[in-house]
RNA sequence: GGGCCAGUAGCUCAGGUGGUUAGAGCGCACGCCUGAUAAGCGUGAGGUCGGAGGUUCAACUCCUCCCUGGCCCA
């Protein structure tokens, strides 16, 4: 058979069949070596973490990712895709804890940093099947066969180099500084990490009486959200230019900001009032509380009293909420801090690393997590009466850190820190993000270019195990003393001895490499600092550490450098989008990518984030299974454009996507019906072909160009829309459609014109929707013309185009459409055949093609004849419709007045301006008007008792007269109509010949041998009986034709010559 | 509290630079077709374009404020 169905196997097992092929063919490869030669298109992978299992949202992106690469592929551009792995981090090590069943630092380090390690490295690849067969499943194209892992030994080599060109820039620096910092893993959060773990949370609400020096009933009010940081309480802030005011409440002066004590009720204090409202007793500016010395609150933890306990100013206070006065705990707030070392406060910090109190002189709370103390706090303060008003332990609703893997409530904590000092070259970062073209535009200005514009220095270490180590070897003696080491050459120069085999920089292995300094006369020995780093420098190091460079591929380095295009979710924004930045900006002034692509999230169906917690995540498998990869690719692609936010509705994937590949299944199963023996060699040239057939053709190459133009600028959704409607529209709804007559030909072999068009347009659409739906596309396109259409190139114009078809078509269209509405309001059905229509269309449209497309209009429409009307006939009167856009430019307020004006436009009036003469007219109201041509178009309305349809300047009319003659074809036609059911229903082939008997009513008998012809033409009768009934037949059936009783039987011709 | 995005028919979405009667698909109702039939097609109902103001001869479109949802940031 030459042209293959396409069978009925579920989309699952079709696409499988076809990976198998595509496998045994090694398709990918052979599309690689294909391009070998061609432009290089560059494109990053951002590399995911292989320990936990690819949800719905990784398929988007991955769909976006191979569509793009797969167009510039054909487009016949030397596209490297490397897979690349996650592999370093916190939620490797988290996952590791749990499955040790241990938690924290201490656990781990009891279990050996060695053994513990080793665990995260084989756990690291627990998913990695799971996440090789998914993208090979949904076709994501992506070169397995040498991915970058992060934890290699060459990967981590360049990233040591990196590390070292930032130092040796005096861009790497070690700090202290107030920084989120998770308890429970010990270890501080980057800002970009911090951004993943916002939540809405409750947090305490406590105002705190701290008593003034030697004046017994003064007290400062202070309100904190943080009980657990007052034992820490050094001083307390003002703002120097705010006013202050002193109330007496129930015999105690309360010192409070003026604002807000006209506005704050304080619960449980000021009996639902404003603080205001109590006697005021003093009013002074801040600054003149400036070096008032107040009382220690708690005495559980000892403070230099020198340097304690007094007032100070801070311009950080807000009058907002609060109270005006700011408690501060420099080792616990970046505010804090800071005030901290400007006015030489007491640094004290009674909470370890674990994020629990220690060594305090109050036994309650040592050992006790600060979230744990809260309470304890909280109740002595109210015994000891410091708590103004009520202490409400969930009273502050607002959006507070939790660690993005662990989930543990981030406290603020001041700690010895290595940073990247990006704010050096923060304003190259941002010219450079200039450049780089968004999707959509709004992220790169808005959200990204903000963040820019608020960077901060990238706080880089880890306090943690399982990631680089930070190649920084510091003196024993002299801590001024240190080296960056960048590459493992180096290291062995510096430590003297060749690298054993099984050198492996992580820790604990790499710590034991020690080295003399090498400052004169020093003495000491270099140590490396025990931190590892960030694992988002990992992954936005892999431009450099995907080839090892420097140190070999330099070739390949400098071709793929910088990516041409990248895509990643929305919330990428702060993670991959922006150490990919830093990194390049930092050390090669460049961006990383020119085009970045983002995709929204993927919500559930009903519009609610996905989860584990909420259990609401889709498991792309299963809609993989029962759609097929193609639909869920479509329908992800197409449905909205990628940047907004996808809820996935499964049962949405079989509307958009499924109806659709269903529609081109059935256009190729069309096409494959008939083709038979034909090949494309026979085909007649284009131009000889009717204009139906030069119409599609016009069409394939506008869209062709359509969607080039839409997916050469990233615009992925509008591309596959375009293919979409093309399909539906145009080739399956309308050109099949209008074109059966020439398919079918069982007399005869189909019109070649015909399979030579659909040929084309469908091999066309199949090239086109190579990218996006890479399975059908596929399997018609090697049915079509033999080849895999991965190895074909994208499809360009053919220069077909030709508008004037395309708007009479347009037009053909919408005429068949309004003659159908027609039909349907006066119940005349589409088999009962009319005398005439009349039709009336603007000029631009009227022409030669027009005329042509009239024999497809009366086949649609049944209709005997049409006519096309001219302006003077006498069943279309001429209308006025004002143009607004060129009145208003003319006549400003008076547009309403020379609209309105325009009816009293004369049909001769309208005839001219229709033929392009300007008028001019003086309106009833005494307005006088010119009318351009360009001002008023120039429509029809009919005047007549036909049936009438209109739509703007295209009217049709039908005549509703039915002669005797035509009731008698509308007859024949219904028994036609009855004999093909049946024919169906015997099970009869589309060619075979039949025997037919027609029997009973007395007009539906002499409608059938009026047409006998039409009759034995349509229902492939060898032989027709009427008026008796056939012996033996297949079928015998009574069936009603208006109102009339009809038997007609059925019975299979096989006698010669059939 | 701030930034960005979204809010158009029951659902999913289109609607350059303001311009006439706001469109499509799905769903629904009714119907057509029965030689693409494990299909295909038509017609129809359905909208105060999130709300309120404002600018303008004219606002889904521009401006302001507000509401809802999402993401991000403090």
């Amino acid at each position: 058979m030459p042209y293959e169905p396409l069978g009925f196997d579920t989309p699952d097992e079709f696409e499988r069949a076809l990976l198998e092929q595509w496998r045994s063919e090694d398709l990918f490869h052979r599309t690689l070596e294909a391009t070998a030669d061609g432009e290089p298109f560059v494109f990053y992978e951002g590399p995911p973490t292989a320990n936990g299992r690819p949800g719905i949202h990784h398929v988007f992106a991955r769909t976006i990712k191979d569509m793009v690469c797969r167009y510039h592929a054909m487009l016949g551009q030397r596209v490297t895709r490397i897979a690349g792995w996650d592999t370093h981090g916190l939620p490797v090590e988290i996952e590791v804890e749990k499955a040790l069943n241990i938690s924290g630092k201490a656990d781990i380090e009891r279990f050996g940093v060695a053994a513990f390690n080793e665990q995260c490295k084989e756990s690291v690849f627990r998913y990695k099947s799971d996440w090789e067969s998914l993208s090979e499943r949904i076709g994501y194209w992506l070169d397995y066969s040498r991915p970058y892992i992060t934890y290699t030994n060459e990967y981590i080599e360049s990233v040591w180099w990196l590390l070292k060109q930032l130092h040796d820039r005096d861009l790497l620096y070690q700090g202290h500084k107030v920084l989120p910092y998770c308890p429970r893993c010990g270890t501080a959060l980057s800002s970009h990490e911090l951004a993943q773990g916002y939540e809405t949370h409750r947090s305490p609400s406590i105002h705190v009486l701290f008593r003034l020096v030697g004046e017994a009933e003064r007290y400062l009010l202070v309100w904190t959200t943080t009980p657990w940081t007052l034992p820490s309480n050094v001083a307390v802030a003002v703002h120097p230019d705010f006013r202050y005011v002193e109330h007496e409440v129930d015999g105690r002066r309360i010192i409070v900001e003026k604002v807000i004590a006209e506005q704050q009720v304080i619960p449980g204090a000021t009996q639902g009032k404003p603080v205001a409202a109590y006697p005021r007793v003093a009013e002074y500016q801040g600054r003149d509380l400036v070096g008032q010395r107040y009382e220690q609150l708690l005495d559980a933890v000892a403070v230099d009293q020198e340097h304690a306990f007094r007032v100070v100013p801070g311009d950080f206070v807000t009058n907002e909420e609060g109270t005006g006065l700011v408690h501060m705990a420099p080792a616990f707030g970046a505010d804090d801090y800071a005030t901290g070392r400007r006015e030489r406060l007491a640094f004290v910090n009674p909470v370890d690393a674990e994020g629990r109190f220690t060594d305090t002189a109050w036994d309650a709370i040592n050992g006790k997590t600060v979230f744990e103390a809260n309470p304890i706090i909280a109740d002595r303060l109210v015994r000891e009466g410091k708590v103004f008003g009520r202490y409400q332990p969930e009273g502050y609703e607002h959006s507070y850190p939790f660690c993005w893997r662990c989930d543990s409530p981030l406290i603020y904590y001041a700690r010895q820190s290595w940073f990247v000092r990006t704010t050096a070259f923060q304003d190259r970062m941002i010219a450079i993000n200039r450049d780089v073209e968004w999707y959509p535009p709004e992220v790169g200005e808005g959200r990204f270019g903000e963040w820019l514009e608020n960077n901060v220095d990238w706080a880089l270490s880890r306090d943690r195990y399982w990631g680089t180590p930070l190649p920084v070897w510091v003196c024993d003696r002299i801590s001024e003393h240190r080296v960056a080491i960048g590459s493992y050459r180096e290291l062995e120069e510096r430590w003297g001895k060749a690298l054993p085999a099984d050198f492996d920089p992580h820790k604990p292995f790499i710590d034991e490499y020690t080295f003399p300094c090498s400052a004169a006369g020093c003495g000491g020995t270099m140590q490396r600092i025990p931190e590892v780093i960030d694992a988002w420098f990992d992954s936005g190091a892999m431009p450099y550490a995907q080839w090892h460079h420097p140190f070999e591929n330099d070739q390949e380095f400098q071709q793929h450098f910088p990516a041409d295009f990248i895509c990643e979710g929305l919330d990428q924004t702060r993670g991959w989008f922006y150490s990919l930045l830093a990194i390049t900006a930092g050390v090669s002034d460049s961006p990383a990518y020119h085009h970045c692509v983002v995709n929204g999230l993927v919500l559930d169906a009903d519009g609610r984030k996905m989860s584990k917690r909420l259990g609401n995540v889709a498991d792309p498998w299963e809609a993989v299974r029962q759609f097929g990869a193609d639909a869920v690719r479509i329908y992800l692609l197409a449905s909205s454009q990628v940047w907004l936010e996808k809820r996935f509705d499964p049962s949405a994937i079989r509307e958009v996507a499924s109806a659709f590949l269903n529609r081109l299944r059935n256009a190729y199963g069309f096409f494959a019906l008939y083709a038979e023996d034909w090949t494309p060699e026979t085909a007649p040239p284009a131009a000889e072909r009717p204009l139906v057939d030069r119409w599609l053709l016009s069409r394939l190459d506008a869209v062709t160009a359509a969607v080039r133009r839409a997916w050469s600028a990233y615009d992925v959704t509008g591309g596959v829309r375009t293919i979409v409607d093309f399909c539906d529209h145009e080739l399956s709804n309308w050109y099949v459609r209008v074109s059966r007559s020439r398919f079918w030909a069982p007399d005869a072999s189909a019109d070649p014109a015909a399979l030579a068009t659909l040929h084309e347009a469908l091999a066309g659409v199949a090239r086109l929707l190579a990218p996006a739906a890479p399975f059908l596309s596929d399997a018609i396109h090697r049915r079509l013309t033999g080849v895999s259409v991965h190895l074909a190139g994208f499809p360009d114009q053919q220069g077909r185009r030709d508008q004037v078809l395309d708007a009479a078509m347009v037009a053909v269209r919408r005429l068949a459409s309004l003659a159908r509405a027609a039909r349907e309001h006066a119940g005349l059905r589409v088999r009962q055949p009319i005398a005439r229509m009349r039709v009336a269309v603007p000029a631009a449209v009227q022409g030669p093609a027009f005329e042509s497309f009239l024999d497809v209009l009366a086949s649609e429409v049944n209709v005997k004849e049409i006519e096309v009307v001219a302006s003077d006939t006498e069943l279309v009167r001429l209308k006025p419709k004002p143009n607004y856009r060129t009145l208003g430019k003319v006549y400003g307020s008076r547009t309403p007045l020379a609209a309105t004006s325009t009816s009293e436009l004369t049909q001769e009036q309208l005839g001219q301006l229709e033929g392009g003469v300007a008028v001019t007219i003086v309106a009833s109201t005494g307005d006088t008007f010119d009318y351009r041509p360009e001002d008023v178009v120039v429509e029809r309305e009919v005047v007549t008792d036909w049936l009438v349809q209109s739509d703007g300047p295209l009217v049709v009319a039908l005549d509703p007269q039915l002669t005797e003659e035509l009731r008698r074809e509308g007859m024949a036609r219904e028994v036609v109509n009855r004999v093909q059911r049946l024919r169906k229903e015997a099970g009869y082939d589309y060619n075979t010949r039949i025997e037919l008997s027609i029997s009973g009513a007395d007009d539906v008998l002499a409608a059938t041998g009026a047409f006998r012809r039409f009759v034995v033409g349509e229902t492939l009768a060898r032989r027709l009986e009427a008026g008796s009934d056939l012996a033996n037949p297949d079928v015998r059936e009574t069936v009603d034709i208006d109102g009339r009783r009809v038997v007609i039987s059925l019975r299979r011709h096989d006698g010669a010559g059939g």
